[in-house]
DNA sequence: TTGAAAGCGCTAACAA
DNA sequence: TTGTTAGCGCTTTCAA
């Protein structure tokens, strides 16, 4: 296979001048006298001329790429931050690399060992419900490798994170299912070694706590692998339509489980199907065609990508080490219910705003 | 920032030897004694040594990583496709760059001519709505450039293709219509530009023809830009909606306009609503939960993604130039529909499986 | 303002 | 079996 891209040399070449000049007109500033640099410039343009990524990763040590680390592209959440994420850094002349772990804390760390091997100069990471162990990104994040965690991010590593408002999501979708008169109301949630999962569960308890509900641990289910396979999520349906008094309601954590839920319930047929209410964290733009109703509360996801992706640059491209790092929470909305943002100040929402991270 | 990864000399320097001796015990399979090739692989494993890709790039004029083009992540089917080629590009050492065209001709155009820059070893595309001029990727096909398409294919270039049996899948979809007792069977589909849209229209009128139906002009609805907005899909349901005999089923040539569709017939909440059916292509595993039913014809995004991906790097680590190329069909699927396949062989469905390209 | 030359990390042809 | 060396395409001193 002899597919060879135009180089410096065959510029220089078919316009007499010596390679150094027509790098110099292609990059610099000043150094070239304006006639050369339009004559380079242009037939640069004619010919389509681009520069040798490998070559300028090898002088540059860098390769204008980044690596995305998320648990699964097919979901509605990731594949539209990851389309926010390809439209800043497209915009930025870098490429995007994705990755998925598939909820494997292994694959997870192949994934990020092998784009961080230079492949890439710098790495968004969402991380995968496994995950525990942290040092190889700490170790790399200290190393100087700029990365940027979204949606799924570690408590104890100081770097830039973009996170959804997600006591805010969880609050309003809980409480939504309080107004509509639930008495019994599960959460269902992944695993509480991700972020998101420990701060929906502040979210649903306080708004248990604003209505003068009890918590009661038993109405809590956890999916470990986030709904991988849905007969994580039947069991755990399951579990709660046995307790003495079944949920009336359930809040549910993420998009995985929000449909795969809806699926459980599907086989729950009976009479009790139309008096569960449901209402969870989803970004499917499908839920208004679903038979049963789900509220769903949605993430900016493709403006998390698009800030995440902006931190990174910023990141790469700053001359001197960052040490300042910064949290950047992003609204979230939960859609067809507008009583709810009526009553958002008397119910104590905003001392739940203040994000934990900080 | 700097961030340096361990390369060939540090392991050289720490084991006292030569760094091309380094270099051929972790490449070459002879050349080194086994005691020095254990030597230096343990070495490089304890430091987690990976060589720069921009170095091996620049070397060998590979870089290990394939480029994707594909109009849009965030639809269940190109989401699905590419986590098929992941699978195959992870497996073989491969990276992906994955760039959308958002049906813009000129996007994909800049994405194309980005990628083949000689950043990536080859291109896996689907083409855009818009697309009619094939030349760039011509060009860089008879170049040298291994490219294979799928879902969206050219007809005119000579390369590996990869689709779906679309005949088969719009024929069982329209049958499906027609054995429900539909009278008069629309036909809601893209820019007749695309492969696809023509494969699932011959799929449909055979099913018409088979049916003793006549072909109606009227009845089907072009959405050219593959329902990219929602307003599109609206005004070809309202036309058909006008109809004298408005159509009392509609089958839907992909996965938007399916999930469009349904949304726009929800505007026309009459009576008429119970008494359309639909049936369309999409791959979104949430049909189930639809409040209307749409009986969904599946595509193996997945199997696409990772049959494509074998066939470029099979094309891409070829040592002699490829020039017999093969189309490869795989198979659709009519969900919820037993009955469909039991009447295949009556209803002439083999001569329709035929495959138009090769 | 321009050109020559070194070197980024790696491989491979050639020497030893 | 090993080491030396040239060179992949580019940028960047240093000289002219």
């Amino acid at each position: 296979m002899n597919f060879r891209p135009k180089g410096i040399k065959d510029i220089a070449k078919a316009l007499q001048i010596s390679p150094s000049t027509v790098s110099r007109a292609l990059t610099d500033q000043y150094g070239v006298s304006e006639e050369t640099r339009r004559l380079v410039i242009d037939y640069a343009e004619k010919i389509n001329y681009r520069a040798n990524p490998s070559a300028l990763g090898l002088k540059k040590r860098r390769n204008y790429s980044i690596g995305v680390v998320v648990c699964e592209i097919a979901n509605n959440f990731f594949s539209q931050a990851i389309d926010g994420i390809d439209a800043i850094a497209y915009d930025k002349g870098y490429h995007v690399i994705v990755t998925q772990s598939h909820e494997s804390f292994e694959r997870e760390l192949i994934n990020i060992q092998h784009l961080a091997s230079s492949a890439v100069d710098g790495l968004i990471v969402s991380l995968s419900a496994e995950t525990l162990d942290l040092s190889c990104l700490k170790s790399l994040s200290e190393q100087g490798l700029p990365i940027v965690f979204f949606d799924r991010v570690p408590d104890n590593i100081d770097a830039h994170k973009v996170v959804a408002n997600n006591r805010k999501g969880a609050f309003e979708a809980t409480r939504h299912l309080v107004n509509s008169g639930c008495k019994y109301i599960a959460h269902l949630t992944c695993s509480s070694r991700l972020s998101i999962a420990r701060e929906r569960m502040i979210g649903y308890r306080q708004a248990l706590l604003n209505a003068g509900f009890p918590f009661r641990e038993q109405y809590v289910e956890h999916c470990d692998y986030g709904g991988k396979d849905q007969v994580e999520i039947e069991a755990a349906i399951g579990r709660l339509m046995c307790l003495p008094h079944p949920p009336d309601g359930i809040f549910v954590a993420n998009d995985k489980l929000s449909t795969g839920a809806l699926n459980a319930l599907k086989q729950y047929d009976g009479d009790r199907q139309s008096t569960i209410l449901l209402s969870g964290f989803t970004n499917s733009n499908l839920v208004g065609l679903f038979e049963r109703k789900l509220i769903p509360v949605r993430q900016k996801a493709y403006e998390m990508g698009q800030k995440a992706t902006e931190l990174l640059i910023q990141l790469i491209e700053s001359k001197s080490p960052v040490t300042d790092f910064e949290t950047c929470m992003l609204d979230t909305e939960l859609i067809g219910e507008d009583a709810a943002i009526q009553t958002v100040e008397k119910n104590g929402l905003k001392q739940l705003l203040q994000p934990l991270y900080i």
